[in-house]
DNA sequence: TTGACACCCATGAAAACCCATGATATCCCA
DNA sequence: TGGGATATCATGGGTTTTCATGGGTGTCAA
């Protein structure tokens, strides 16, 4: 099963390190570490793992290089991002800029998303899951009036803790 | 995993060294080295590994022999490129006329860009991402729609907010 | 001689590594 | 099926290694 599921709270020591939920370290392989970057759209933390970054490497330099389409494509994902290593232990350290970005302190949420998880800080997860849920039934409500109602219906966001 | 990833911001002494991240070293192989030139488009240094390098000039060829679109490529790209080499420290020499195309005086910013990296005068770099993001933002669904097939699409951020 | 440049070494800070502990979950056997 | 033995896991703390950075020395050429 190689997909990222759960929401797992775990504690932020005073060195910034963080125990990686052991569901989730199994599925990240060895050399054990991911791929980690602000999210453009709220305070979570994007977490990839090493194939689908590569692979999104793929796609962007197929883009004309140097065009500026593949320049800001690039420097969002790619700059952005921190390689965090596990350590022996299963820990990764969080990045200063990282926990600024999401607001964490002494607890981050590791959050399952399929193919890839979110990092969070815990309240603000939980807020953003209610809304989430609320938009969902808002948006099933007109799905369901549609008169073709194929594709995925967002019954995906069902899977609470 | 052979990517360039992370902003990196380190000093660039009264020698004009500079270390390069230990991250980019150790894709940087045995002769430790790469190519440099400036950026056509803005202020960052564009650096090259040595393979992307060959095969970049395998495209140029690819041009019409002769024609102003291949001299105007290998004029922009090779005669203005460096090969910058690192030293036994992790360090190069950033020459003169690079350090005054970014701008760069007691700092500077190794850029990640997947298969390549650029090298920025870090407040200068601050401001570019700052717009990427926004054109990003604005950019998200035009994006999302484009046929372009393989490969994982960004959609690990779709969660809008 | 004077720079420019390639080496060599020293040092403080930060990151990676190792070990210990308590709590929880899992297993095993009566 | 209870209940003790065992393994797994999250967490704390100390120690070693790596890394970025400063400065020195020697070499070659203008």
């Amino acid at each position: 099963m190689n997909i990222f599921v759960g929401t797992h709270v775990n504690k932020v020591d005073r060195k910034g390190r963080v125990s990686v939920p052991a569901d989730f370290r199994a599925l990240l392989g060895k050399p054990a570490k991911f791929f980690a970057f602000p999210s453009f759209v709220n305070h979570g933390i994007e977490c990839l793992t090493g194939s689908i970054m590569e692979s999104l490497s793929e796609t962007v330099h197929g883009l004309d290089l140097f065009s500026d389409e593949q320049d800001n494509l690039a420097d969002l994902i790619f700059a952005s991002s921190h390689t965090l290593g596990i350590d022996g232990d299963g820990r990764v350290v969080l990045p200063e800029s990282l926990r600024i970005h999401a607001g964490i302190e002494g607890q981050s949420a590791f959050v399952g998303k399929g193919k890839t998880f979110q990092i969070w800080e815990p309240f603000d997860h939980d807020q953003f899951q209610t809304q989430a849920r609320e938009r969902a039934r808002a948006d099933r409500l007109a799905l369901r009036q549609r008169p073709q109602g194929s594709g995925p219906t967002p019954d995906t966001m069902e899977n609470g803790t």
